[in-house]
DNA sequence: GTACTTGCAAACAGTTTGCATAGGC
DNA sequence: GCCTATGCAAACTGTTTGCAAGTAC
């Protein structure tokens, strides 16, 4: 997602309903580059608007994946993470301090086949100790 | 893992036993290629070996991934694959078919660093539709 | 008014663990 | 004989769903 406006006008195209819950969740997300977990993303918006349930917050997340506003990461093997930054870039994960840092390579070009296999998206994950953790030593 | 032979070989010198269970899973991993889940390799061993059980398969994947020999995958959302070989290579999720593939591009470099941070381990997931699935229209 | 959304709580799937028994070394 | 591995079943985590009540439009 670009920024809050954009996106609540590609819901409005789309047919869905503009609900506070919704607009709370948008405003969380926007910005937001710690690629937060579900629950992460639960407690930051319910600290705003406490009467929202996770349910609704899980729902908005896959409305909003599914027409491309936000991005889920397989990076962590045992949740989810939400990317509101849909460009191209890939990802850091530090072993460390579970931090996940975008990462932007020379060459972010994603190849239109791979063995002929047609491609439409790719994700390239880094694992390893990142900058902060280093220095703390 | 390599071969066989080579795996039991690492297990000994890690002061791990060699069980029939253990050797069993081997031998089912052993050029397996499907990249399999662990319930696949759970089905897979107990057709050989029928009283073995989930927890022995889950445990064992865990060691051989702790000791290098096999490498767990991210790519799923909802469920880790297991890929014997640990040479590196990339990865493709047909979307339709669900198969994983491997994928050999020209530049299988990994970064000793990204931004900063220290990288151990680089992983690329491509996403689409596979060669078989476009043939099969 | 209609259709979609919310919220709750329960279901689910995959993963992980505790512990008594079995067995490799 | 020691100590790790196995097997069972139960616990756990994150994700997903059914459905009644609420709300955007």
């Amino acid at each position: 997602m670009k920024n809050v406006p954009d996106t609540l006008e590609k819901l409005r195209e789309t047919g869905l309903k503009l609900t506070p819950q919704r607009m709370a969740i948008l405003e969380v997300l926007s910005g937001d580059t710690s690629h937060p977990s579900a629950q992460a993303i639960y407690q930051e918006v319910r600290s705003r608007y406490p009467m929202i349930s996770f349910a609704t917050v899980y729902k908005t997340l896959k409305v909003l994946e599914g027409i491309g506003e936000i991005r889920a990461l397989t990076i962590n093997e045992d949740k989810l993470n939400f990317d509101p930054d849909t460009s191209p870039h890939h990802h850091f994960l530090c072993r460390r301090c579970g931090r996940i840092i975008d990462v932007m390579p020379a060459d972010l070009s994603v190849p239109q086949s791979v063995g002929g296999h047609k491609v439409d998206r790719c994700q390239v994950y880094y694992y390893g100790e990142c900058a902060d953790c280093i220095d703390s030593d």
